[in-house]
DNA sequence: GACTGGCCATTAGGTTTCCTTACAAGGATA
DNA sequence: TATCCTTGTAAGGAAACCTAATGGCCAGTC
């Protein structure tokens, strides 16, 4: 028969076992964490098996706890899909969406408009943090990745590429001060992106034969390539930006391309989302239009 | 945040939109149909959606149900596969395997007994049965289908082919009634298989080329294989068998192929299961046994 | 056409489950 | 050592859940 222990008890051991915390568990389904014990030892006698080691340090799975996790997550994905499914209609429906601070100011936020037209119903969040969401703890649907992919347990697709590329403002390159070849970079102020996948300019101006003791490191430094883009835009220097990012400010001439080529990277923009959320229409309709914003079907020239 | 209706009602919905009936439903569940009812009504409530039409001439789903069921169905799935995962280790664990009765007696049962050797730990119930399983209402782990594949949400393996062969019992070819060709086979009695995926022996004439008028159908018919082979073997006449099923009997000498050679067939033996079980540990142990029994690493001359 | 059986809906009432409160014990940190 | 944080336990109360009983509806059947 289909045996299965009070589901409550499951769905704390869920909880728990995903925070490793009785009381973060408790915080979540908003009850105490004597319920969350309580719970815990009820499903523990119910198995015959404990699953969790009470160390004085803390709590850890039993190995019974460890395999069994995944799937009671994903269970319960799977109720929460279906729950959604069924108040699809009823009322206007969200979507929690997981982006770096850059790319939802720079690349994201931009063509909402887009999709609130398409979509009047559906309610996009946008989530914008610096750290790499884990949808096992975070409650959020689909995610934009930057990285290289392969990304595990994930239904993950490719959106586009990423290339460098040097910019400034237009109007930065005067007849004392010229930009016209990489060597003309040491006269003026390089702004420098210590994100992920963008080169240090030591290593672009090496590779461009430029000999730069001492100089390539000098100028603001941000944590967060919207700000070089900005810092850009309003005239601070030259700046290696992402393509993807700065091509908004470069259409609108915000930005100019001195000299140079896109440098192509190895990191590019990954959409990723569960298994379970792949039926969700807002999910569907959410990432249909993202990878048709990415891949536009007719480039413009 | 993870916002689910009470647990309880939404099994209930899950048995309740399985059986199409709030009766069946609470028999599963064992607790009364009023209570199923119940639940049904708070999570409408609770949803602001109707989930069945209570039409005078029975249940059905609304869209909203049918739309979230296959999705609650998967999700108890997995969390029965994660219980069953932590219950692993704690006494015997058990698979229930779906399968013809002719399977079951002629290819399955007398391999039973290395699996039990290899695994002592694994109970095995075997489920015969004509009517093919329906795994979504069936308490069943695997089962295995005799077929031309395309099993829709299930994990599919192809087990081994089948081939259709002419068999009869050693001692019924004599000097007065020889069985050496086809033409032969017209003063024998026939023994007539009805089930699937076997050619009639009225096909199999006319492709050998034997004028059959008026014969080709008399002789006792069976609608189950095992009984066509056992009827040959207890020397009732001559068959046309399945040959997985027949080998046996063709290796221990109790059946021989008096002429002809085997015809293959579009049809094949299938493993199938709900991708939900694939993670128990007794489901792997049970396929790859399965597997290896019908691929052997080294036929034996 | 009344009878019967099967089905679902509804209500009231009781039982079980579940949660909270309160306290205790055990590190970790300062 | 004192405080904070954790988990564990017990007792009482609240909430969820189930049963039992009843009624309506339809489909057979006699």
């Amino acid at each position: 028969m289909r045996k299965l222990p009070p589901l409550n008890a499951l769905r704390a051991f869920e909880a728990a076992g995903r925070h490793l915390s009785f009381s973060r568990a408790a915080d979540e389904l908003a009850v105490t964490p004597g319920a969350i014990s309580q719970q815990m030892r009820i499903l523990e006698s119910w198995l015959g098996t404990p699953l969790f080691k009470r160390d004085p340090k803390g709590l850890t799975l039993t190995e019974a706890g460890a395999v069994a996790l995944p799937h009671m997550r994903e269970g319960f994905d799977r109720l929460l899909t279906g729950t959604r499914l069924m108040q699809s209609g009823t009322g206007p429906s969200r979507i929690t969406v997981s982006v770096a601070p850059s790319f939802a100011s720079k690349w994201l936020v931009p063509r909402l408009d887009a999709f609130q037209e398409k979509h009047p119903d559906v309610d996009i969040y946008v989530h914008a943090d610096m750290d790499v969401v884990d949808f096992a703890t975070a409650d959020v649907d689909v995610a934009v990745r930057f990285g290289q992919g392969g990304y595990e347990d994930l239904v993950s697709d490719r959106l586009m590429s990423e290339s460098i590329i040097p910019v400034c403002a237009p109007s930065l390159a005067t007849a004392d001060t010229p930009l016209d070849e990489p060597g003309d970079l040491l006269r003026h102020t390089l702004i420098h992106d210590d994100s992920d996948g963008v080169p240090t300019w030591l290593m672009w101006l090496r590779a461009a034969g430029v000999d730069c003791e001492g100089v390539g490191t000098r100028g603001p430094r941000f944590n967060q390539s919207s700000l070089v883009i900005e810092a850009a835009v309003a005239g601070k220097g030259v700046a290696l930006a992402k393509y993807a990012l700065a091509v908004a400010d470069l259409e609108a001439a915000r930005l100019v391309v001195p000299f140079g080529h896109e440098t192509p990277t190895d990191f590019a923009y990954w959409l990723v989302y569960p298994e379970a959320k792949a039926a969700l229409p807002e999910v569907k309709a959410f990432t249909s239009w993202l990878k048709s914003e990415a891949h536009p079907p007719q480039p413009q020239g």
